[in-house]
Parts: structure tokens; C-alpha cells; sequence
DNA sequence: CTGTTAGCGCCTTCAT
DNA sequence: ATGAAGGCGCTAACAG
């Protein structure tokens, strides 16, 4: 049995001869530009569909072929899972180069909101599309509605900044993240009873915050025999961390889950392991990176839950570049999956 | 602080005046085709290398603008996890269509050796690629060595056959996925002694073969407590699975968790609801389609292990063409994931 | 061994 | 409202 899907037939200058009118008028009708008669306009499409007619891509980025620059706003500091969406980009700018376009990365400190929303104005009218990892914050929300109502694209990277303009977001569901995470703990804590420690980077940041809340709905609901602690913040440092988790090992002898909701898994692990409670506890992280990776195969951590840098990378650039050249986003395959690994299945 | 990837600076033209050559040795250069001095080679690399130059793929694609045409062969049947392979690879038509290429699919008994072969033999000198979910056997080894060796590229899709001069392999690790159905397994059923039965469809498929290996294997070596029973085959057919789980239900008391390795996966989940044993059996299947989310949602299934679909139709299509245009295939890039999903991070 | 040149299919002024 | 024609940058056939 056999299914065909015959190659469009046909050039420009066919379909102009099929239907009487010139190249120049189907390239009108085409792309929806006025000054063609209702009448030819019909005659044009019908030509265009009776050959399932699709204009040669390669054929029309030649003939615009204008040089287009981006910029990535990233954070600044040793945040390894930023230095690998940072590499991630980097690496596109071959892929960039060959269709005459660039990147241009400004590493600024993104936990302040003056600073972020200001290397944001900067940008105005310098470069014609920006990703940014951005903070949720009033004056971010502004700074992104006015490049965006200048004509710039603005696409969010990580953490989203759901009530401004921008005009898509490159990034992970992640309350969804936080009920995994939260799931995950839940049924590898075997029912047992006890308390849960929640550490975060800062609620300020939408992600660490939107991960938080689906984590405790889940639990609340799901896992009566578990008790979500008040979260601590250690600003994604893993000194912080460190100190923080000793502490609430300490304290709470009947500690049998953590979640680590953003960076600085080092210091947290550090204090699981020094306390002995290494077995005893089922601990849950975000993000694959070196040091995850080993954790998990030590049996430290139980689960990560990532999302790819290098698929994210790539997303922000696509759909930069598709923004500016008019095509449409393809929603479907530039959505990010949350992705669980555990030892067995890492990459 | 910035990092700046400039957009490459010029054209063909610009190097070979550079270099004091013309436009055509440049690209002889480029393509590494014989007839240059290695002197002249050498001055031509090194304007490029100056400069940092990239040829404008939209050019160079115009330029060689061929029709290509490539089959998937995929199997009959109402296999729901192929029918979506085959339903991405449709959707990719647009995507072909705008680059001068089409596919063909192709429906056949991929069970049966000769029927699979035969399909294979019948494309040569029909299509420039082709895209294969396989059997692994002695004569469909032979069908694709035949056509890669006739300059044909072939690409095998979801299952291997490790043996072939297949040009790439477009699926998960098998083994890998195996050994993470395992770890599910062993860490979801709480530490219990008892049994767990494992479905399949058949061990002559080689990703079915892969997965129980890998399975065992974590079984036999991490979870003492645990023990796998000897693989029943239902030839993927939920008719069949049902019976076959119906019975090991029945047979076996203590069975505390169930793998099934390939389709059918609604069989064997009507199998264990009718025992009424939902809650207490830790059940794992593939691949994520209508009937595993409701299950996942119910409580039927506790994890799927998933590939995506619509990632391995882009990425097979993707590669096919990069061969025929020579271009390198960026392995990292084509990685299929093993993903997990749980009720919580379904997409 | 190296250079010249005519396209590839579409877009975009500029005329009409 | 419509058409004619010159590029866009690269490739490949043909000349030397």
C-alpha cells in the first residue's frame, strides 16, 4: 500500500503562466500584498492549489538575504547550567553565519532588575531580535514592551515574563517541573512518613517560584503522609545552599525528601553527604550538568529534572529567525519537554 | 561584558579576488575537488580562514536544486505508535515540498523477512533514501547492503540492524530503554519481594530483544528482591496480550510488577484492571499515545517510557536529506531521548 | 590547473 | 493594477 506525496511541480513563472498574469503578480498574491484585482487574485490561488504549489525556500532567503543580528541577555557568574545555554548559543553561530545572521551575548547581573531592564534598552534599534533570561519584575515588563512596540522580537528564555509583549517563550511548563519534581519524591519515598525540605534560588525568579507552587500543590494533595517545609533561599549559591541544608538536617531528624529547585546542587549535596544521610534521603534536582550527572550515578540524587540547553539554544534562534523572516512558529516542535532522568537513562 | 559572533563578512567574489583566483577555484577549494595547486589551495584556505567565511547555504542550495525523492517503509497494521511515526513523517510533506523533496510510505508485513526485503529491493534506483523500521534478519541485512551499495542512503528507523551499511540510526537505546523500565520498576515498588512479568511482542524485533536485555540485566543485578519471569509474546496484538496477562495474573500470586516491551499495551492494561489489581501491580509500557495518557491519568500505568515521534519522523527526513546534500549529520543533534513521563510531566 | 559565464527560483524596484 | 528585468551568491559546464 502506498501513500504519495508528489514534489510540488512547479516554479513561480508556471503557475504565472497557468493562471495569465506575470510573476510578479503571483509573488503579490503570494504574500498578501495589495494592488492585485479580487478577480486575478482568485485565478492566481486557484492556479497555486491545483499544483499543491510551495515557492522554493532556498530561492527566497537568496533574494531577500539581509543581514539580521540577535543578542542574548544572559546572567552573568557560575551558574553551570547558564554557561551551558551560553556555550549552546555560541555554538549556533556557524548555523547563524551561513544564513547571514549573528548573536551578540551581554552577560549582565539579571537578579537586578535596573541593571537587566537597562542592557535591554540598550538594544533598541541595534539588533532586530533578543533572548532573554529574564526576572519578572515591573521594570523588566516595560523594558520588553518597548522593544517589542519598536519593532524588535523579544522571545524569553528559561523564565518567562507572562504579562509582557514578548512574543513567545523558549522554556519548560514549570509548575508542571514542580509537580514533577514533587511526584517524583512522593513515589520514591516509599510512603514512609515525614518532612520535605524545599531550597530555592529566589522567589523572585518566576521559575523558582512557579516550580515551588506546583511542587506543594502535589504533595498537599497526593502525599498526606508528607509535610512540605517552608522553602530556604541560598541565591543559587552553593556556600549558601551548604550552610542552609546542614541546618535544616539538623533540625529536622525526620527529614526524608529535598528538592533543590535551582542551581547550586553542589552545596546542597555536599551537606547531605557530610551529614551520612546520603541513603536515607531522597533528594530531587532541576538540571543535568556535570556534577548531576555524577551524583546520580554516586546514588546521591535520586532524579533530575531537565530541560535541554542545547534544544533551548536552538529554539531561540529558530524562532528569532523565523519571527523576522515572517514564517510561522511550528508551536508543536518548539515546545520543551520536562525531562526526568535518573541513572538508567542518562543521555 | 560581550561576546560577539560577527556575521561573516562577504561573498565568494570577495575571497577569490583576495586570493587573486577565481570564483570557481575558490569553490573547488571549499569542496575539497581535485585540479588546484596546493599552492594556490593554500591561499585560497587562508582567505577563507581570514575572513571567516561562510558560504550562504540559501545560494547553494538554489544552485544544485534537484528533485529528491524518499520512502519510509513502515508497518501495517494498527500499531498506534506507528501510525503516528507515519502520520509526522505526512505532516513533514510542506516541509519537503518548499526543498524539492517528497517521501513515499510504504505499508508493509514488517514481521515477515522476504515481504520486508522485497519492499527494500523494489525501491532501488526509485528513491535517493529511504527510511526503514526493520526487522533484524539475515535477508533484510542483505536488501539494505544491496541498496547502500547501489548509492542509495538508508536510514533505519526506531529498531536497528546493527550488522547493515544502514547509513544511520534513527530511534533510542534500546538497552538503555530497557534498563530505565527497571529502575522504574524496582524503585516504584517500594522495596517488595515478588514477581514481574514481562510482555512483548516478539524477541525477533531488535529493539524488543535490546529492551528485555537491558531490563533483566538492572533486575537481576539491583533488585535481589525482585524476579523477572521468562517473556511472554503476544506479536504486539492486544487481543493476545490479554490473555497472556490474564493468565500470568492468574498463575501467579505474588507478581507485584509488569513490563510490557512493545504494543498492545491496552490488552494487557484490560487484563490487570479485570483482576482488579490496578493499585497493587507497578506497571511500566512505551510510548506515549491516547490510550497510555488516560492510563497514566487513571493510575493504570505508573511511567512511560517514550520516544517521540514526531522528533524521529523530522530527524530521519532531516537526515536523509544532509546525506544526499553531503552534509554532515550532527549527531548531537539527532539523539533520540529516552524520556520518561509520569502523570506529571505528560506534555 | 584555472577562469568565464549561464543559470537556479524568487523578490523588488521601476515602468507602464 | 500589472509586467519586465536585474539581481541575490553559488554551482557546474565549458573554455582555455
Amino acid at each position: 500500500m502506498r501513500t504519495e506525496t508528489p514534489t510540488s511541480p512547479r516554479t513561480l513563472e508556471d503557475i504565472a503562466r497557468e493562471a495569465g498574469v506575470s510573476v510578479a503578480t503571483v509573488d503579490r498574491v503570494l504574500h498578501g500584498r495589495s494592488g492585485v484585482r479580487p478577480d486575478t487574485a482568485r485565478r492566481v490561488r486557484e492556479a497555486v492549489a491545483r499544483y499543491d504549489f510551495r515557492p522554493l525556500r532556498a530561492a527566497a532567503e537568496l533574494a531577500r538575504a539581509k543581514a539580521i543580528r540577535f543578542a542574548l541577555i544572559a546572567p552573568t557568574g557560575d551558574n553551570i547550567f547558564m554557561q551551558m545555554i551560553r556555550d549552546q548559543v555560541d555554538e549556533l553561530s556557524g548555523w547563524l553565519a551561513s544564513r547571514r545572521a549573528s548573536v551578540e551575548t551581554i552577560l549582565t547581573d539579571v537578579f537586578n532588575p535596573p541593571v537587566l531592564s537597562e542592557a535591554l534598552e540598550s538594544l533598541m534599534g541595534r539588533v532586530d531580535g533578543v533572548a532573554v533570561v529574564a526576572l519578572d519584575h515591573q521594570s523588566v515588563r516595560a523594558a520588553i514592551d518597548d522593544l517589542a512596540a519598536s519593532g524588535m522580537f523579544v522571545v524569553t528564555l528559561v523564565s518567562d515574563v507572562p504579562g509582557s509583549r514578548r512574543h513567545h517563550y523558549v522554556g519548560i511548563d514549570n509548575v508542571a517541573a514542580g509537580r514533577t519534581a514533587a511526584s517524583l519524591i512522593g513515589r520514591l519515598s516509599h510512603a514512609r512518613a515525614g518532612k520535605i525540605g524545599v531550597v530555592a534560588g529566589s522567589q523572585l525568579l518566576r521559575d523558582h517560584a512557579e516550580r515551588i507552587f506546583g511542587f506543594q500543590q502535589v504533595i498537599g494533595f497526593e502525599y498526606p503522609n508528607l509535610t512540605v517545609l517552608a522553602p530556604v533561599e541560598g541565591g543559587d549559591r552553593d556556600s549558601l545552599n551548604e550552610d542552609l541544608m546542614a541546618r535544616l538536617l539538623a533540625d529536622q531528624p525526620d527529614l526524608i525528601g529535598v528538592y533543590n529547585v535551582g542551581a547550586g546542587t553542589p552545596g546542597v549535596a555536599k551537606a547531605i553527604s557530610d551529614a551520612g544521610r546520603e541513603r536515607q534521603i531522597v533528594f530531587v534536582a532541576h538540571d543535568l550538568t556535570s556534577f548531576t550527572r555524577r551524583a546520580l550515578l554516586r546514588g546521591v540524587i535520586d532524579a533530575v529534572v531537565h530541560q535541554d540547553p542545547g534544544r533551548e539554544a536552538r529554539s531561540a534562534m529558530r524562532v528569532l529567525l523565523g519571527l523576522v523572516r515572517h514564517e510561522p512558529v511550528l508551536t508543536e516542535q518548539e515546545k520543551i519537554p520536562i525531562e526526568i532522568v535518573m541513572r538508567d537513562n542518562l543521555p
